[in-house]
RNA sequence: GGACGCUUAGCUCAGUUGGUUAGAGCACGUGCUUCACACGCACGGGGUCACAGGUUCGAGUCCUGUAGCGUCCACCA
């Protein structure tokens, strides 16, 4: 076996591995009746884009999960793959374009779905190539791309059900539009931000009394040649004359327009009268509808006006035309105010520019199983961590509006639906939608091609992914997914992913999974998922979201670089308690390539202590533990063990997993290597104790070695090899299982309770004495004696460990008998410890010392009397609480005494 | 306007059902090249747990309110 080196580096260790695990289909999940499923789909990140710390976040919960799930026997699947994201890649390629002074316009739409491809061709996986660098036990063999050829079936033969279902339709609505991108967005792409502007009090004249005026306010004066009206609130006084009268638009074509009274008026805002323009606004298309007063737009889809505007805003940009609307009102007497005013204006996610309301022909889509979907939450089915993200989605399924899906973009999955030669799609009335020689819904499309043009537009991104949980397993394809499993592996068992997309994504597929898979059976076999676990979203310094356009955000790649990709997940995960954001610090990550690091050298420390014995099972290390060799250390340490893995079985329970570390880390840290292995070091001089110590040492090592394994799964596995646990071709990730810590105890190990109780006590002195020492001078490694007052009993304990407790205490004798009055002394849990090297120590300052200690000690137990001579205290509080307080009253009366003792002995 | 989250050491954060003298990592100070590890060891300084009330024998923890920060939802032009 090679010698371990002296500090562990990462780079060629974890490609080894990386590769050794590929090479060995260690990542493939597959149908296996005998282990119990475990399956995680992927959030499929963009195709074209890269590794940002959210993913790393995201995606080490994910592979902590599989490896976890395989180490407690499961079978598990982690599927990963990639989202085409519509707009989002679209939009980079049209930016490529445009650096060749090229819009996609004139290319034509095959053209450009090539470069698109070849786009993707170039960048695509590149992200997946990232994971694997993090280590991330993904079946690569499954990876997904919503693009591909089944996949795409699988969304249209939704889309071609669903329209049959009635659950889709074809409408001319107010839809969100991006005037940038060209596209209608979905209300869930729709930012709102406070924007600043101008709110213009505009007055129009009644035409049956000239003169005379009727005030409204608006911030948007440009879209006044698009007014039809006039609105007032039915019960208000103020206006009760004016309804039904006409005024005159101020700008733009000359109209008269009617006072209408409709209650969506709020009275108390403004001068309570409302223009309105139906085709620029949605309440206003509303209120339109109910007056039956047709909408007029006066904008183009790139957000210009257009000549229903009038000659003097035709072909300004919305922005400008407000300028110059206000410029008019102004000249011509109209604009009675203009006062600095800020609102909540709708912003395009992608475009980052203020949306339009705009009247269009869009395809919409009622959510069906809305009320299972509740259910499926509410009842518990589908488990929330945190739970509070449950009330989220419920609330946005209590409001839910019907889902605009279709998109006019070219790179998506075009949408299944013909019209015949000739239509005019603008004025299609119900009757003609219905009418299939009209309009024609298939997979296929239709027989006659010639005769039909299909529909130019596109499906929402979200309306592919939302298949993700059973399109990614052959659905709908029956050969396809009994070859992928899918009745073994769905439902999945757990969804990690951001709270922000609860409602793009979460929501949705779990109405898409009740709705399409395994119809008429029980909600639980439908849902896609049981625990959905939302990760918080990682922040810099300064706590904004870590983003590209930022630059706050640190390459993943560079961090693995520096501190490899076990310790960039240790960090991470670290730093990530369950559902908080976190604020990203590097110097975690570097805490998390030290730990590694430790467990490097605490392995090595075993491997240079003595031969290496059978470690190839968990059995063979317990074959050669000897129970009658244990002394307090040995049962305590095991006794930590068993209660680190418990505690690490709890965290995984309830998805804690920066608890597990925190758990990890202080046992292996401070238990095992500051104690442990520090007195390992005396007893391992003692024949008769080192084999037993040893053996141990490797129990210890094992079993950290498979709980640490999911977190950081390349050091883990080699040191497996290392230390002889894992045969040569076997691999801890794969053929190993954890057992649980009944086993362990279970394999004639009787482990004495009091042991551990001692042990803490031990560390006190030991820590007592060493700032003792510290506090006279003396340096740790220095070698001091020390003469010990102590009962029989405790004079008995520190016997039995005199040889660890000189070497942690840097003595060279400690002996029990009477102390010099004249040097420093320190009371300790176990006796008296006088420095005799100190022999001419200061008796004045020793005095001073030992009183300030008591005024200390006496405030403690003023403390401790007070709540015991309590009344109430002592009738009400539990047994254990008052015996606890009798007892530390007791220990510090104790001391008390003794640090008057020791006073009085100075004179 | 509604909902949710956060406020604990210089910084970033733990703190399970209320129970001794509130913890960790980093940073800081002192001392250590002790035969696993200076990516380390030992010791130390540092907190009126945002604020104000309340419940309780006992509150960082439960209740009410206030303030600040943040997120989400919402058709006030």
């Amino acid at each position: 076996m090679a010698q371990i080196t002296k500090s562990y580096e990462p780079q060629e260790v974890e490609k080894k591995w990386y590769a050794d695990w590929l090479q060995a289909g260690c990542f493939a999940g597959r149908a296996n009746p005998a282990r119990r499923p475990y399956t995680i789909m992927i959030p499929p990140p963009n195709v074209t884009g890269v590794l940002t710390m959210g993913h790393v976040l995201n995606n080490t919960l994910q592979d902590i999960l599989v490896r976890r799930a395989r180490l407690e026997g499961c079978e598990a699947l982690w599927l990963p793959g990639t989202d085409h994201a519509g707009i989002a890649t679209q939009t980079v390629v049209e930016r490529e374009l445009r650096k060749e002074k090229k819009t996609r316009r004139d290319l034509g739409r095959e053209k450009f779905l090539e470069k698109v491809w070849s786009w993707r061709e170039e960048k695509g996986g590149i992200i997946l190539k990232q994971l694997q660098a993090l280590g991330a036990s993904a079946d690569w063999s499954r990876t997904q791309f919503t693009m591909d050829p089944a996949y795409s079936q699988a969304v249209l033969k939704v889309f071609v059900d669903l329209y049959g279902k009635g659950q889709i339709y074809r409408g001319k609505r107010m839809v969100n539009w991006c005037p940038v991108s060209l596209t209608a967005l979905s209300d869930e792409e729709v930012i709102m931000k406070p924007a600043k502007g101008f709110l213009y009090q505009v007055r129009y004249e009644l035409v049956s009394q000239p003169g005379q005026f009727i005030e409204v306010k608006t911030t948007r004066p440009e879209t006044i040649p698009g007014d039809v009206a006039i609105a007032v609130h039915p019960d208000d006084p103020r206006y009760t004359a004016f309804i039904g009268q006409k005024v005159r638009r101020p700008i733009g074509p000359a109209a008269e327009i009617p006072i209408i009274a409709d209650t969506a008026v709020d009275k108390s805002f403004g001068s309570g009268a409302l223009k309105i323009t139906p085709a620029h606004d949605k309440v206003d298309f509303e209120v339109g509808q109910r007056h039956k007063l047709p909408p007029i737009d006066v904008l183009t889809a790139d957000a210009k006006l257009n000549e229903l505007a009038g000659p003097e805003l035709a072909g300004l940009d919305r922005f400008a035309g407000r300028k110059k609307a206000a410029e008019l009102l102004k000249e011509r007497g109209a604009l009675v105010k203009e006062e600095p005013y800020e609102n909540n204006v709708g912003y395009s996610e992608r475009a980052d520019v203020p949306i339009e309301p705009r009247l269009t022909w869009q395809w919409w889509l009622k959510y069906p199983r809305i009320e299972e979907a509740k259910s499926a939450v509410r009842d518990g089915h589908i488990k929330f961590y945190p739970e509070r993200w449950s009330k989220v989605y419920l609330h946005w399924l209590e409001n839910i509006q019907d889902w605009c899906i279709s998109r006019q973009l070219w790179w998506g999955h075009r949408i299944p639906v013909w019209y015949a030669k000739g239509l005019d799609k603008e004025s299609l009335t119900e009757t003609d939608l219905a009418d299939p020689k009209k309009v024609h819904v298939s997979l296929e499309g239709p027989s006659d091609p010639a005769n039909w043009v299909q529909e130019d537009d596109v499906l929402d991104t979200w309306a592919s992914s939302w298949l993700w949980p059973f399109a990614t397993l052959g659905w709908p394809d029956k050969s396809v997914m009994d070859k992928a499993g899918f009745d073994y592996f769905y439902p999945t068992t757990t969804l990690v992913t951001g709270p922000d997309i609860i409602f793009f994504w979460v929501a949705r597929m779990i109405m898409a999974g009740l709705e399409f898979v395994r119809p008429g059976e029980p909600l639980e076999r439908r849902i896609p998922f049981k625990h959905v676990y939302f990760t918080g979203i990682i922040r810099d310094q300064q706590g904004r979201k870590m983003s590209k356009s930022l630059g706050n955000s640190p390459d993943p790649l560079d961090l693995i670089a520096k501190y490899g990709a076990d310790g960039l997940r240790f960090g991470i995960v670290s730093i990530a308690p369950q559902g908080q954001d976190i604020r990203f610090q590097e110097d975690r990550i570097e805490g998390g390539k030290n730990f590694c690091n430790k467990l490097w050298n605490a392995c090595r420390f075993r491997q240079m202590n003595g031969e290496m014995a059978d470690n190839s099972s968990l059995g063979a290390i317990l074959a050669r533990i000897e129970p009658p060799k244990f002394d307090a250390d040995d049962h305590a340490i095991l006794a930590r063990l068993l209660a680190t893995t418990r505690e690490v079985d709890r965290c995984f329970a309830e998805f804690e997993f920066s608890a597990a570390v925190q758990a990890l880390y202080g046992f292996f840290w401070n238990d095992f290597c500051d104690w442990y292995v520090e007195v390992s070091k005396a007893k391992l001089q003692d024949p008769a104790t080192k084999a037993n110590c040893l053996a141990i040492q490797d129990l210890v090592l094992r079993q950290t070695l498979l709980l640490l394994h999911p977190f950081i799964p390349f050091i883990t596995e080699d040191l497996w090899h290392q230390l002889g646990y894992g045969a040569e071709g076997t691999f801890l990730m794969r053929d190993t299982q954890l057992e649980n810590p009944s086993q362990i105890a279970g394999r004639g190990l009787k482990l004495d309770g009091a042991a551990a109780a001692q042990v803490e006590t031990l560390k006190a002195v030991v820590s007592q004495v060493r700032a003792f020492k510290a506090e006279h001078g003396e340096a740790a490694s220095k070698v001091s004696e020390f003469v010990v007052e102590a009962s029989d009993a405790h004079w008995t304990i520190l016997d039995a460990n005199l040889t660890k407790l000189k070497r942690m205490t840097g003595a060279g004798s400690i002996t029990r008998g009477a102390m010099s009055p004249t040097a420093p002394a320190t009371v300790t849990a176990y006796g008296s410890w006088n420095l005799i090297k100190q022999l001419k120590g200061d008796p004045a300052a020793e005095k001073a010392r030992l009183k300030k200690e008591l005024e200390a000690i006496a405030k403690h137990i003023a403390g401790t009397q007070a709540r015991l001579s309590n009344e109430a205290f002592v009738s009400k509080a539990p047994p254990a609480v008052l015996e606890g307080a009798r007892k530390q009253l007791a220990d510090q009366q104790a001391k008390q005494a003794e640090l008057e003792r020791l006073l009085a002995a100075l004179g």
